[in-house]
DNA sequence: GGTCTGCCTTGATGCAGATCAAAGCCGGAA
DNA sequence: TTCCGGCTTTGATCTGCATCAAGGCAGACC
């Protein structure tokens, strides 16, 4: 791994910015330190959909693909940690751990991405929601080392247009089911992100998911 | 690769039968030699979502994982090669050649799953009928060794439905969309899967991709 | 031949979510 | 303090696709 240190360098990007756009070189491979970034994927008439969602330690970049196949941005400050592709796939020919490591992730975005076909294809608005916020709700809560059981209460580091792009929705429908699960009692918000989950188990069930097992 | 053939055997399914189910021990890997299968999640009430499609030379299972995430069912008659997991393991410890190539492949996957995100959260139902025909028709064309371009036919391995869980749709909607698109001259049919393409940059403009080049 | 079975088509109707439109909220700048 | 701009909420209406329901077609088998 002191090869990699040698080539590795760090780049930082404010909220909101471009990392890169789609069909623009990059000839570099990259993982994020901090912050939050989207993948996301544009038609021609500006239908958009997020296709990822960057956290600390995902991966950014494809060994061998010249240009960028997604529009990447920066969600929130986002530092992350890059190599020079050409060094770095010289690497991977010679050090088989760190393809190894790559495969592992890369099988564990593609099972991440086939769950998310579910959902586009299959789900209903408020189970597309309820997802969304378990699925946060889950990763908070691991970072914190505890199952997520009880009342808990979290950051959605997305605003409602960014949520409606990952769920395949428009944000006012986005926005309604908001409404419609702090209605209920499922979630309360707390301005427009902090949302706080009194009982996990019963958000749990809305999402549409059998058992929903971690 | 001599180590590979030593443990590996072949196993046949005929069309229609359960390769294995979501959940199942699974103890080998393969590669599908000849024939099709699909990869599907299904919901508790019978929701299902196809999540893959697998084709000759495609690759099933997870080297670590123990039991199967998806139901994989043969479409076609079809022929697997398979390894024993554990000794495949082995392998690819020993032989970083063939965790660069399932990198590869597993990556080519994740492209074409996000494609798939954003046909299944953005486009319409007719932009997904075109998009799977061009896909089919491109395949076709291109084990043929020229680009799908004129007049060109070819079969669609999957019934209405299977069509429908793969888009995202009811099977209804599919057999409407494809009464449009020949009622319209963009396709023709022939029996039930034989489709024949007059004019495939005619169908390739309905798919909702840009330029949509290869 | 008949009829059975699995697939497909077509029609009628309903509804979830999109679209169009108008305010509301809130933090920052002047 | 007011104003402004970005984000969000809510309401009214529309529509694309789902749902419910009937047949149609063709191959397999009697």
């Amino acid at each position: 791994m002191v090869v990699l240190e040698q080539i590795k360098y760090y780049r930082s990007f404010q909220a909101g910015q471009p990392v890169i756009w789609s069909g623009d070189r990059m000839d570099f491979v990259a993982s994020v330190v901090t912050g939050i970034a989207t993948l996301m994927q544009t038609m021609e008439d500006g239908r958009r959909q997020m296709v990822g969602l960057l956290q600390p330690s995902d991966f950014l970049g494809r060994p061998g693909r010249e240009t960028a196949a997604y529009d990447v941005t920066a969600v929130t400050d986002l530092v992350m940690c890059c190599f020079r592709r050409k060094p770095f796939e010289d690497m991977m020919r010679t050090t088989p751990n760190v393809s190894q490591r790559l495969l592992e992730m890369t099988l564990d975005e593609l099972d991440a991405a086939r769950e998310w076909m579910l959902l586009l294809g299959r789900k209903t608005a408020r189970e597309k929601i309820a997802s969304l916020l378990a699925i946060v709700a889950r990763r908070d809560a691991g970072l914190q080392l505890r199952k997520p059981c009880g009342r808990i209460t979290f950051e959605v580091p997305l605003t409602r247009e960014e949520m409606a792009d990952y769920l395949g929705l428009t944000l006012e429908t986005v926005s309604r089911q908001m409404s419609a699960l702090k209605k209920e009692g499922l979630i309360e918000l707390h301005g427009k992100r902090q949302v706080i989950v009194p009982d996990f188990d019963a958000l749990a069930e809305q999402t549409g998911n059998d058992s929903f097992l971690v």
